[in-house]
DNA sequence: GCCAACGTTGGC
DNA sequence: GCCAACGTTGGC
């Protein structure tokens, strides 16, 4: 049995189709600096894990596509480059503190399905993404949530053929 | 261990 | 750009 997460990313930064523009469409997830995130990166990710990818901090956020964990967890050489702007001079390889995983992608949406529209499903009430105030950047999502959203995608992709 | 100050996230 | 919410830091 897989599990499933939410990954947020600010397009600006790191986009689902800048994700379609990498070398076999994958992708380190770099720069996580947040401890309860960067657990569920070192410790419960497992390859063959599906992820929704979503867009945050811009102008529609929300969920534009799916992809796949194909490397568990493993050190964050971000962390480690003064360069880098995710560096952390407070990791070292010898102790080190921030985690990624390779990611793949597995399709993009034909359209982002919003925040908006996902507040308005009690269905998905329960999701840290939707709580007020809620930062964590990556999440996970249970087994009835993930299936609600893409259900609610096929009906939505539906009706929407059928009234063009 | 407390908690004020500060920096960041992220919706709006 | 604003600002509420939150996590982290550091003085004590």
């Amino acid at each position: 049995m897989i599990n499933h997460w939410l990954m947020k990313s600010e397009p600006t930064e790191f986009s689902i189709h800048d994700l379609a523009q990498r070398p076999g469409q994958r992708e380190p997830w770099d720069g996580v600096r947040n401890y309860q995130a960067r657990n569920m990166l070192r410790d419960q990710m497992r390859q063959g894990d599906l992820a929704f990818f979503y867009h945050s901090n811009c102008a529609e956020p929300g969920i534009v596509g799916i992809m796949r964990i194909v490397q568990e967890g493993y050190l964050d050489p971000t962390a480690f480059d003064p360069e880098n702007t995710h560096f952390d001079p407070k990791s070292h390889p010898g102790n080190p503190r921030w985690y990624q995983v390779d990611v793949e992608l597995v399709r993009i949406f034909p359209y982002i399905l919003p925040l908006r529209e996902l507040k308005k499903h009690p269905e998905l009430a329960n999701m840290p993404l939707v709580q007020r105030g809620n930062r964590l950047s990556i999440m996970p999502v249970s087994e009835e949530e993930w299936k609600f959203i893409l259900r609610f995608l096929h009906e939505a992709q539906k009706s929407n053929r059928g009234g063009a």
